[in-house]
DNA sequence: GTCTATATATTGATAGAC
DNA sequence: GTCTATCAATATATAGAC
């Protein structure tokens, strides 16, 4: 089912006796494995990827995986929890920052963009395979995902309170603001089409000046 | 070729044999196979799911399957294309209707949620299982999907010709509205929550007045 | 059109040598 | 820490009876 186009990707151990490359394989880094298997979940999906596709990704057999985790499925939350964890803590604190809500949520709608792109891979996975973690997981999971959201109303609701922002609903405005900014996981390419700055300075642009309506200087 | 959104419409509703309801399996249509599968595939994930699972559901062995659809895949491509080519047909057509550009957008924007809400169970599997999809299959989505993306854009660009938007990137703002619009159906509950026309209210007035700037009337 | 029975392949995970 | 070998479960799909 996981056939990919293999067909000569034999571990390579004639490849170690070549001088300065002995026996590349001192050992496994936890880190290694999760991105090897983000990658795979990413582009084939988590329940189309085994157990060994992910081994030899890192240059070892499956059975050697359950020396560093205890199941596919750990391999998946370390990917979801990395992910979606990292926003709350280094994205958040910008909402706490000097500055009205208009420039403190910019300064997160950066930030968010800026990790989304950095950590690509893992927010395909993390926005695509989460039912496939297990129930107390996917809970854990989702619980921070609803406090980030949480968050990010509030400093709507803190802009409206200000006269700042002007919105319909700022609970809409919220969920609109993160489907869009998290979207953009499944469109962007490195190599062709809007770089990251241009569509930083553009979504920022559209949600914070024209969305939630802050007032011009005028 | 529009399958009937009702299922009502049972041709049998000739009484069973009077004595409980024994083996009540008249006929099996493909469309309650398909709606059964979409189901478990929302739920629990394309390649999660067994055919014996389908099966059951629809009151048949896992093996008659394969009387209707030749394979597993081929279910899943029958909910992608139709949730998929449904917008193209039914909502696209709003776009070269009388009007502005601000007025035929926002009767996409209707069209749009309300088949995202329709059929939100098919839209899941389809925001969420398109690489388990064959690569011919997989094309063919994804062909329908950029035409989609590639109209909205255009209808912008009009408005902005036309002096009625002013956005920085009509691309940008296209993918910006649309992954918002799909965001919606990762979150919508039918029994608590935000009601869908207070969604389209909030949305239509967010995007088409807002991120586009439409010139008010004042 | 649905059934039983089964072929064939692959999976996640374990045991134990080194 | 990685290996070989393997288990047990489950998967998609097929064959042929009815």
């Amino acid at each position: 089912m996981t056939q990919s186009p293999d067909s000569g990707t034999l571990p390579s151990a004639e490849a170690a006796v070549v001088a300065g490359a002995p026996r590349r394989r001192p050992k496994i880094r936890p880190e290694e494995i999760v991105s090897a298997a983000a990658e795979f979940f990413a582009r084939e999906g988590y329940a189309n990827v085994g157990m060994r596709d992910v081994a030899e990704a890192v240059g070892i057999r499956g059975a050697s995986l359950y020396h560093h985790f205890a199941s596919k499925e750990e391999i998946l939350y370390a990917i979801c929890l990395t992910v979606t964890k990292e926003p709350n803590e280094l994205s958040l604190p910008l909402l706490d920052a000097a500055g009205t809500p208009a420039q403190r949520l910019a300064a997160l709608i950066r930030a968010h963009l800026e990790h989304l792109i950095q950590r690509r891979v893992e927010h395909l996975v993390a926005l695509q395979d989460l039912n496939s973690l297990s129930a107390e997981h996917r809970a854990t999971i989702d619980d921070l995902r609803r406090y980030y959201q949480r968050r990010v109303r509030d400093v709507i609701v803190a802009g409206v309170r200000e006269g700042e922002f002007d919105v319909p609903d700022p609970q809409l405005a919220a969920l609109l603001i993160l489907d869009a900014l998290n979207g953009v996981s499944g469109w962007f390419h490195p190599d062709r089409g809007p770089s990251l700055p241009q569509i930083i300075s553009a979504y920022t642009e559209m949600i914070v000046a024209r969305v939630l309506s802050a007032s011009q200087p005028s």
